[in-house]
DNA sequence: TCTGGGGTCCTAGGACCC
DNA sequence: TCTGGGGTCCTAGGACCC
C-alpha cells in the first residue's frame, strides 16, 4: 500500500560523521585530509575510520593485522576515549535539540528529528542551517536526511552521506519519484533492519536492491521471513510505522571485557568481576533501577583454537531488589566461585543485571529485609567518586593499587572533561 | 602475542495447563 | 479403540543495531 504526498509528517536524521574519528579531529585539526583509525578498547579492532582510512581498512579490523598498513600508509592511530566522545556527543545532542520541535537520541553519534504539518523544503532549509550551527559551535561534521519515514531518513542521509558535494550534506526525500530512485540506488543489506544474513537469504531471492523488496507483500514477507521485513517494506513504501520513542531505562545494564592478558588466576579474576560489579551497580543507580538478578561469566580465548575452550555463566536472583554495590558483589562472587574451573587461560569476563525495576519501589521480599545501611552508602560513594575520580572510593574486593589496566597506547588526552587535560591556548602580549 | 562493548527484539520449541 | 488443541510462559539462540 503505497503512501501518496502531500507527506504530513517528516522525519529527519542526523548523523554525525566518523564520529569518533572527527572527536579525535577536533583537537587536532592537523589530521584533516589524512587516514585517521580509532580502536575499541584493548586496542582491539577498527571502530572508526576517516574517509581516507575506508580505502583500505575494514570496519571491525583487528588492529594487529594492520599494522604494517598503517605504518605504511600513514594511518593515524588512536585508543578509544569515550570520555571525551560522550561528552561531545552530549553537547552536540543538547543543541540539536534546542533547534528542533522534537528528538530522539538513537546512538552517541544519530538523532532522528520529528517535522509535523511544516512545509519540507522549509524543514530542508532549517537542516542546512542546523549543520552549519553544529560544526560551527561543536566542531562535528553532521549528515542530515529528511524523509516520510524514519528508515526512508535513514536511507536520504546515505545519500547526502555518499554524496556531500551534490547534496552539501542534507538531502530530503519527498516525493514517490525521488523515493523509487534512490531504493533501486540502495543495497538490500544497507537498509536499516538488514543485515548479513537476511541480505544473504533476499539475494538468493533475486533481491538485491531495496526495491526489489518490493516484488513482495508485507504477509509474504511476514511469512518468509518475520514481521521486522514486513515493517521495513511498509516503511520504505512511505507509511510510517516507527514513531520517534522517548527514553526508556534499560532493560539490563552490562559491564564486560577482554583483558589484556591471559589470566589464571582466581584472585585476580575476581578482583575484576568485583570492579565490573561495582561500576555496573554505579549505572543501576544512576538511571534509579534495583536489579532482581546478577549473571557472571568467564571465557577463555575463543580465537586460540590451540588452547582448552571453557565458557562459564551462571544467573542468580539477588534475595531482594537491590542496587547496593556491596551486595551484588557480594552475589557476583559467589557465582563466580559456582563457574571457576581450574587449569584454564582466561580472556574474557562479565557482569549483567538483569529484571530491573524502580528503585524506590522494588518488590520486597519478606523474609529478607533490605540492607539500609548500603542504601544511605551508595549515594555517598556516587557523589565522592563523581568528584573526585573513579578510583577514589572502592569496595573491599577491590585490590587498591589498581594493577591491571586496558591497553591503550594511543590515548588522547580528555580535553573537555579533565581540567589537566585542558588545552592552553597562548596569546600574544599585544592580541587584539 | 595481539581479534570490542553494550544494547534490543523476535522466534522456535518445550513445559504446562485446561 | 479413539491419542486434541489452544493458550501461556519461559528460555536459548539468532539477528540486528551503533
Amino acid at each position: 500500500m503505497k503512501v501518496h504526498p502531500p507527506y504530513r509528517v517528516f522525519y529527519g536524521l542526523a548523523d554525525a560523521n566518523n564520529f569518533y574519528v572527527s572527536c579525535e579531529r577536533l583537537f587536532r585539526p592537523d589530521l584533516e585530509g589524512r587516514p585517521v583509525v580509532v580502536l575499541s578498547n584493548n586496542d582491539g579492532c577498527v571502530i572508526s575510520r576517516s574517509n581516507e582510512a575506508k580505502e583500505f581498512v575494514p570496519m571491525g579490523a583487528p588492529a594487529f593485522q594492520y599494522e604494517d598498513i598503517f605504518r605504511e600508509k600513514g594511518v593515524e592511530v588512536f585508543s578509544a576515549n569515550f570520555a571525551l566522545y560522550g561528552d561531545l556527543s552530549s553537547r552536540m545532542m543538547s543543541l540539536i535539540g534546542s533547534r528542533v520541535p522534537e528528538m530522539e537520541v538513537y546512538s552517541i553519534d544519530e538523532a532522528f528529528m520529528k517535522f509535523e504539518g511544516m512545509d519540507p523544503s522549509d524543514t530542508e532549509v532549517r537542516m542546512r542551517e542546523l549543520r552549519r550551527t553544529v560544526r560551527k559551535q561543536i566542531g562535528i561534521p553532521l549528515t542530515i536526511g529528511l524523509a516520510p519515514t524514519k528508515t526512508l531518513a535513514k536511507v536520504a542521509a546515505r545519500i547526502a552521506k555518499k554524496f556531500p558535494d551534490r547534496t552539501g550534506g542534507v538531502y530530503l526525500l519527498d516525493t514517490p519519484e525521488k523515493i523509487e530512485k534512490a531504493l533501486r540506488w540502495l543495497d538490500i543489506e544497507d537498509v536499516h533492519g538488514i543485515g548479513k544474513r537476511l541480505a544473504a537469504r533476499l539475494r538468493r531471492m533475486g533481491v538485491h536492491k531495496a526495491a526489489d523488496l518490493m516484488r513482495f507483500s508485507p504477509r509474504q514477507l511476514r511469512k518468509k521471513f518475520n514481521v521486522n521485513l514486513a515493517r521495513i517494506r511498509r516503511e520504505l513504501e512511505g507509511e510510517s510505522l516507527y514513531d520517534l520513542e522517548m527514553p526508556q531505562p534499560r532493560k539490563r545494564i552490562a559491564t564486560t571485557r577482554t583483558f589484556a592478558e591471559n589470566i589464571t588466576d582466581f584472585e585476580e579474576v575476581r578482583e575484576r568481576i568485583v570492579t565490573f560489579t561495582a561500576v555496573t551497580a554505579a549505572k543501576l543507580r544512576r538511571q534509579g533501577s534495583a536489579a532482581n538478578f546478577i549473571t557472571v561469566f568467564i571465557r577463555t580465548n575463543r580465537h586460540r583454537e590451540d588452547l582448552p575452550q571453557y565458557h562459564g555463566a551462571v544467573t542468580l536472583p539477588a534475595p531482594y531488589s537491590t542496587d547496593s554495590s556491596i551486595l551484588l558483589s557480594r552475589l557476583a562472587v559467589e557465582g563466580l566461585r559456582k563457574i571457576w574451573r581450574d587449569g584454564y587461560a582466561y580472556k574474557k569476563a562479565g557482569v549483567i543485571v538483569s529484571e530491573l525495576v524502580p528503585a524506590n519501589q522494588g518488590f520486597m521480599n519478606l523474609f529478607v529485609p533490605p540492607d539500609d545501611r548500603h542504601r544511605r552508602l551508595m549515594p555517598v560513594i556516587d557523589r565522592l567518586n563523581a568528584k573526585y575520580g573513579h578510583d577514589l572510593l572502592k569496595l573491599g574486593g577491590q585490590d587498591p593499587q589498581r594493577t591491571w589496566k586496558m591497553k591503550q597506547a594511543k590515548l588522547s588526552p580528555a580535553y573537555t572533561t579533565r581540567l589537566s587535560d585542558v588545552i592552553r591556548v597562548r596569546v600574544p602580549r599585544n592580541f587584539a
